[in-house]
DNA sequence: GTGAAAGCGCTAACAA
DNA sequence: TTGTTAGCGCTTTCAC
C-alpha cells in the first residue's frame, strides 16, 4: 500500500474548492477564518492524510523549530540527564533536537557549531569542550542573532545566557567539610582551569583553607583530564606524597571512585586515613562502599531550564534576557567523608 | 557586523556572470563542469560567506538527511553510549541526528514515532519501549519505504533489520556459570517478557537449568520493570524464600547491585550465600563490592554498527539487505560470583 | 560545458 | 473571511 505521491495543501483546496491560502489559515488557527472552513479544512486533510511539508514551510519562514545541542561527551550519566531534562522540554515545545558531541576537543567543537550553524538551527545549547580556548567559532551564530545558551561549561560571552550552579560555594563547602572532619593536608584534584567548573571549584577549596588557617599547597592540586584513570593517577601520587594527604576534595565522582579503589588497594583506610569528597551525585556515589561524599548537581533541571529560556528567548526575543541562572547544588555527607572519632563538630 | 541577508546562488552567479546552476553544479562536483569554473565557484562563494540552504535543496531533493532515534531513556549509561556510537558514524556522513525518548511507554512511542515522520526524517533507528504490544505505528514509515533499524530491543518486522547480541546464549552462559559455581536454586530476575531481550535471556535461563538437571522453579523468576527499585524488591522477596536461593541471574546491572546492597544489609554473605550475574557491563559493575560477574554488552559498536547499515541502507536501498546482526557479547567473571571453595571446576 | 526555466510546497502581502 | 499571487533558494530537465 505504497503511496509515493504527496498530499499538499493544493490537493486538500482543490477537494474543498477553496484556495490553498485557506486550507493553510485553516491548518493553523489562523484568526481571519471561519471555524466552519476550519474544521472542514482539518477533517478533510486529515482524511486525505495531509502532511505538512516543513522544508517549504520553512524555506518560507526561515527557521527550522531545530534547537541544535553541544556537549562534550554524552555518555555519562550527569550529561545523558541534562539532555533528557532538554528533550522533554524541547519535544512538549515542538522544537527537535539535534545533538553533537565536541569528544572534549576543542577543534571537534568549532566544526560541530559549524554543521548546526548550517543545519540552521534556531538556537543552540552548548557546554563547553575540556580545550575549548576562545568563543571565536560562536560568532557566526551570534552575528544572525542565533542564541546561544551555555549549561554547566559556560563562558562569558555577550549576549549569551548561562545556566549554571554556584561552584565556587560547592568548592569552599566540599573543602569546609573536610577540614570539619578534621582534614588539613588535602588534595584538590581538579580539571582544565579555563573551564569555569574547575576553576570555581578550585577557588572555594583555596578560600575554604585561607579562611581556616590551613596554608596553601601547590603541590596537593593535581589538574588532570578527569577521566577514571585520572583519580587512579592521582592516588598513586598521593600514596606517594610526604607527609600524606588526609583528605581529597575531587571535582567528578568518577575519579573520586578511581581513587577510593586504588586507595584502597594499596590499604588505606577510607575515610579514616583519607576522606575522600566527589562531584555531581552520580548514581555510582551511593554504590561505592564506603558510600562517596558528594555535591549534588541538579542536572535533569540544568537541562530543563537551559532548554526553557533558549525557547522563551526564541518565541520572545525581548524576554528574559537574563545573563546568568544559578541553580542549587547541595553536599550529601556519606561515609566516604565522614569521621566519627575526630573533631566533629 | 550582522549581516541577515543570506548569500545565495544567485548573488554568486552574478558576481561571477554565470548563472545559478552552474554555480549549484559548481558546488557538489557535478561531472559535467570545467574544472577551473568550479574552483572560481568554489573560492567565490567562500569570500562572499555562502552558505547552502538546506530547505530549499530538501524541498527539491524531498530528503532531510536526518535520522531520527527512539530510544526508551536516554539516561543509561548504555543507552547513552549506544548515542555515542551513533552520533561518531551519522555525523561522519553528514546526517544530522533526532533524538528522542519513549520513556518505556508504547503510547508514547507511538507519539514519537509519529513526530519523527513529521519532521522527514529519512531514516529511523530504535528500540523499543517497554510495554509496546505491536509494530502498527511503523507502518507509516514502512509505506513510504522508510527504512527502520532496530537496536538491542527489537522485534519481527518485515523489512526491518536487527541489531542485537545473542541474549539466548548470554543468558545461558550466565546461568550455567552459577551453575558451575555450586548454585542450584538461581533466581533470574527479568522484565516484561514481550522484549526479546528480557525473553531471550529468560529461555537462555531455562534450558541452562535443564542441561544441568535442575528443575525449573517458577516461584525463583522475578518479573519486573528492572529499575533500580526492583533490585531492592527482589532482593526482599529472596529474604523470605525458603529454602533460600543460592544465586541471582539478573536481566541488568542495576538491579544486580541494588539487590547486592539490599541483600548484604540483610547479612547475606555474596558471592558465597548468594551468587549473583548482571548484564550490560556498566561501569557501576567495576566499582560495587564485591565486583559484579556481568555480560559484557558492546554498546558503543550496536551503536556504531546500527547506524552504519541505515546509512548503507539509506544510500544504497539495493544493498545490504540483511535482516539481523548479531554481535559478540561476553561473560566477565568477576567476585560477586565466584566461589573459591566450592565446586569450581 | 553552460544557461533558461520550471517547480518543489508553503506562506504572507495584498486585493477583493 | 477568502482568494490571488509572488516568491523563499535550490535542483534539474532540456536546450544550446
Amino acid at each position: 500500500m505504497k503511496s509515493n505521491k504527496e498530499v499538499t495543501i493544493y490537493d486538500v483546496a482543490k477537494a474543498l474548492n477553496i484556495s490553498p491560502s485557506t486550507v493553510s489559515r485553516g491548518l493553523k488557527d489562523h484568526p481571519h477564518i471561519r471555524k466552519e472552513t476550519k474544521k472542514n479544512i482539518i477533517a478533510v486533510a486529515k482524511e486525505m492524510g495531509y502532511q505538512q511539508n516543513k522544508f517549504a514551510s520553512n524555506l518560507r519562514q526561515k527557521h527550522t523549530n531545530t534547537i541544535g545541542v553541544v556537549v562534550p561527551k554524552l555518555n555519562s550519566y550527569f550529561m545523558a540527564t541534562v539532555i533528557a531534562g532538554v528533550e522533554k522540554i524541547t519535544s512538549q515545545n515542538g522544537y527537535g533536537l539535534i545533538i553533537s558531541q565536541s569528544q572534549e576537543s576543542w577543534k571537534k567543537e568549532i566544526s560541530c557549531i559549524s554543521t548546526l550553524f548550517n543545519s540552521r538551527v534556531d538556537g543552540l545549547l552548548v557546554s563547553l569542550a575540556f580545550d575549548t580556548k576562545n568563543l571565536d567559532h560562536f560568532n557566526i551564530l551570534l552575528n544572525k542573532d542565533i542564541p546561544v545558551v551555555f549549561f554547566d561549561r559556560v563562558a562569558d560571552c555577550n549576549g549569551c545566557m548561562s545556566i549554571v550552579i554556584d561552584n565556587y560555594k560547592a568548592g569552599y563547602e566540599a573543602t569546609s567539610h573536610l577540614i570539619e572532619q578534621g582534614c588539613n593536608r588535602i588534595v584538590h584534584i581538579g580539571g582544565n582551569l579555563m573551564r569555569n567548573v574547575y576553576s570555581d571549584r578550585f577557588r572555594g577549596y583555596k578560600q575554604a583553607l585561607a579562611d581556616n588557617g590551613i596554608e596553601f599547597d601547590q603541590h596537593l592540586v593535581i589538574i588532570s583530564d578527569m577521566n577514571g584513570q585520572a583519580g587512579t593517577d592521582a592516588a598513586k601520587k598521593i600514596l606517594k606524597m610526604v607527609p600524606r594527604p588526609d583528605g581529597i576534595f575531587t571535582s567528578n565522582d568518577s575519579t573520586a571512585v578511581s581513587a577510593i579503589v586504588e586507595l584502597e588497594r594499596a590499604g588505606v583506610k577510607i575515610p579514616d586515613e583519607i576522606a575522600v569528597v566527589g562531584f555531581n551525585n552520580e548514581p555510582i556515589s551511593k554504590v561505592i562502599k564506603p558510600n562517596l561524599t558528594t555535591i549534588d548537581y541538579p542536572a535533569r533541571e540544568i537541562g530543563e531550564i537551559s532548554a526553557t529560556s533558549l525557547i522563551n528567548k526564541l518565541k520572545n526575543s525581548q524576554s528574559a534576557n537574563f545573563s546568568t541562572i544559578i541553580l542549587k547544588h547541595k553536599l550529601i555527607s556519606r561515609q566516604s567523608s565522614i569521621r566519627n572519632g575526630k573533631n566533629k563538630n
